[in-house]
DNA sequence: CTGACGATTCACT
DNA sequence: GTGAATCGTCAGC
C-alpha cells in the first residue's frame, strides 16, 4: 500500500473530549441509523499509554430480539450476551472461531439488546504499535480490513467486553470528516446465512471504493 | 460434563 | 476455491 493511504490524525483532536461521541449518540433506537452514521468516525483504544486509532469504514447492524441474525435474538440472555442488555455506548467483544475477538457497541436504551459490529477501519493514528501487535512488516490494506483485524490491530479483546465508550480506554470520535451520501453503500450482512430472512436486510455499509472494507464488493 | 460450532482469517492449490 | 486453525459458549444430557 502507498504511504498515502495513512491520513495520520493529529493526537491533539483525537483526545479532544468535544470531539466524543455522546450517550444520547449511542442511546437511540434506530439501529441501522446508527451503524450508517458510524461511518468515517474514529474508534480509538488508549491501553497502557499507547494510543492507537481507526476510522471506521465497514459496519453492520444488528437489530436485537427480532433480528435472527443477532445474539440476542428472541430476548436470549446469556452471560455472553448480557452486556447487549446494557445502556448504549458499552463495548460488547466476543470470540469468533476460537480465535477472532470481534468488536460492536451497544446502542439504543437499557433491556433494548442492539449492536453495530466494526468490521473494517482505516488507521489513522499509531500505525507502529498496530504492526508490532499484528506481528506484521509493514503496512497495507490488511491491517484493520475485516473484524478479526481491526480488534487485533486495537489490541482489543473479550477482557474489553463491556467497557464503557464514554470513558478513557476505548472511545469514538467525530473529526467532522464524513462520507458522502452517494459513497455509502448497503448490502446483506457477512456470514449470517442461518439467519434466514434476515440474512438479506441491507444492515451492512460501507464507504464505496475504500481499499480496507472486507467481504466481497458488491 | 460433553460435543458441536461460529457476526473469520490465512495459507495453499 | 478449499480447508485448517482453535476455544469460549451454550444446549443437552
Amino acid at each position: 500500500m502507498k504511504r498515502s493511504h495513512y491520513n495520520k490524525i493529529d493526537e491533539k483532536v483525537l483526545l479532544n473530549l468535544n470531539a466524543r461521541l455522546s450517550a444520547a449518540f449511542y442511546s437511540r433506537d434506530d439501529v441501522v441509523l446508527i451503524a450508517k452514521e458510524l461511518l468515517g468516525k474514529i474508534l480509538v483504544t488508549h491501553f497502557d499509554n499507547k494510543l492507537t486509532a481507526a476510522r471506521i469504514v465497514e459496519t453492520e447492524a444488528y437489530n436485537g430480539v427480532v433480528d435472527k441474525a443477532s445474539h440476542a435474538h428472541k430476548g436470549r440472555r446469556t452471560a455472553r450476551t448480557e452486556i447487549m442488555y446494557r445502556q448504549g455506548g458499552a463495548a460488547y467483544v466476543y470470540l469468533c472461531y476460537g480465535i477472532h475477538h470481534l468488536f460492536n457497541v451497544v446502542t439504543n436504551a437499557q433491556e433494548t439488546p442492539h449492536a453495530i459490529l466494526i468490521r473494517a477501519a482505516e488507521p489513522v493514528y499509531g500505525i507502529e504499535t498496530m504492526l508490532t501487535r499484528t506481528g506484521k512488516s509493514k503496512f497495507d490494506y490488511t491491517l484493520t480490513k475485516g473484524p478479526g483485524n481491526v480488534s487485533k490491530a486495537l489490541d482489543i479483546t473479550t477482557k474489553h467486553t463491556g467497557v464503557d465508550l464514554l470513558g478513557y480506554e476505548m472511545f469514538i470520535i467525530d473529526d467532522g470528516w464524513k462520507p458522502e451520501k452517494k459513497e455509502i453503500i448497503a448490502s446483506p450482512r457477512i456470514g449470517v446465512d442461518y439467519a434466514e430472512e434476515d440474512a438479506l436486510l441491507p444492515y451492512r455499509f460501507y464507504i464505496k471504493d475504500n481499499p480496507f472494507v472486507s467481504g466481497k464488493k458488491k
